[in-house]
DNA sequence: CTTGATCTTCCAGTGACTGGAAGCCCTATA
DNA sequence: TATAGGGCTTCCAGTCACTGGAAGATCAAG
């Protein structure tokens, strides 16, 4: 099958394949007479599978290691346990920093009129000045 | 002063000063007769105001705006408190996709041997098998 | 036969830096 | 005075994961 269609029944762009394809994440993909890429049902499983991944918030990277885990059938688990228990800590520092910015814009905001008024405890906290817990 | 004791005083790396002034969020520094640029108390009151506002997650566009409104002494403080709201409203969606990654990692991750043995439900999870609740 | 959709390649832009090369300037020390 | 080092300058490239767009080939339908 085309392209269009691979991307159609795996839910990534034409454009991402593509690009996937460019940085070594699938093979490249074989052509047809006419130099249009053929793709076939496994094509648009692993790119289901890529999708998946990436929608896990996985880097292309581990996604890489992911697809070769699965494809080694004599692999231990623990490594694919591994690669997803790093990432979930990866996520959770994501998370704190989010959620320390978070808190201190609700404080900010919660101090400010938001009224026509200049004065305003956001601007003077980025200015520098220390604002009352 | 120089670039090296600008970026020491507001914590703000050499390079980035230098990059911010190159997409136009600090102005163009005067320049010593060496060629050196010059920066004064002030400038580097301004780089820690940005070092703040970038260190809360804004965007240097917003951080743009954010400046501007310091610097408008007749702002209105509810402009100011807008821009932090879009901000705030950003960062809980980011920690809602994040929140949401997680806990179908750990449910994954949990069902996961973590052995020497292939068999793996995180794999089997982005191969397309639904894993059981 | 033409129209429009889809395919191809290649280049550029996103956001916010960061690294590195090549070369100038300044200061301290042998 | 020569030199060694550090910091300064510019410019280009790389990061990450795409995404947009241009120019041109191909194909299916009417």
């Amino acid at each position: 099958m085309k392209i269009g269609d691979a991307a159609k029944q795996s839910g990534v762009p034409a454009k991402t394949i593509r690009y996937y394809e460019s940085v070594g994440l699938i093979e490249a993909a074989t052509r047809q007479d006419n130099g249009y890429r053929d793709y076939s049902e496994t094509d648009v499983h692993t790119l289901r599978f890529i999708s998946r991944a990436r929608g896990l918030g996985f880097t292309v990277k581990d996604v890489a290691m992911l697809l070769a885990l699965y494809r080694d059938s004599s692999r231990a688990s623990a490594d694919v346990k591994a690669v997803a228990a790093r990432h979930v800590d990866r996520i959770d520092e994501k998370i704190a920093e989010l959620q320390s910015m978070r808190q201190t814009l609700l404080h900010l905001i919660d101090r400010c009129h938001g009224d026509d008024r200049p004065d305003c405890p956001i601007l003077a906290d980025l200015a520098g000045a220390r604002v009352s817990a």
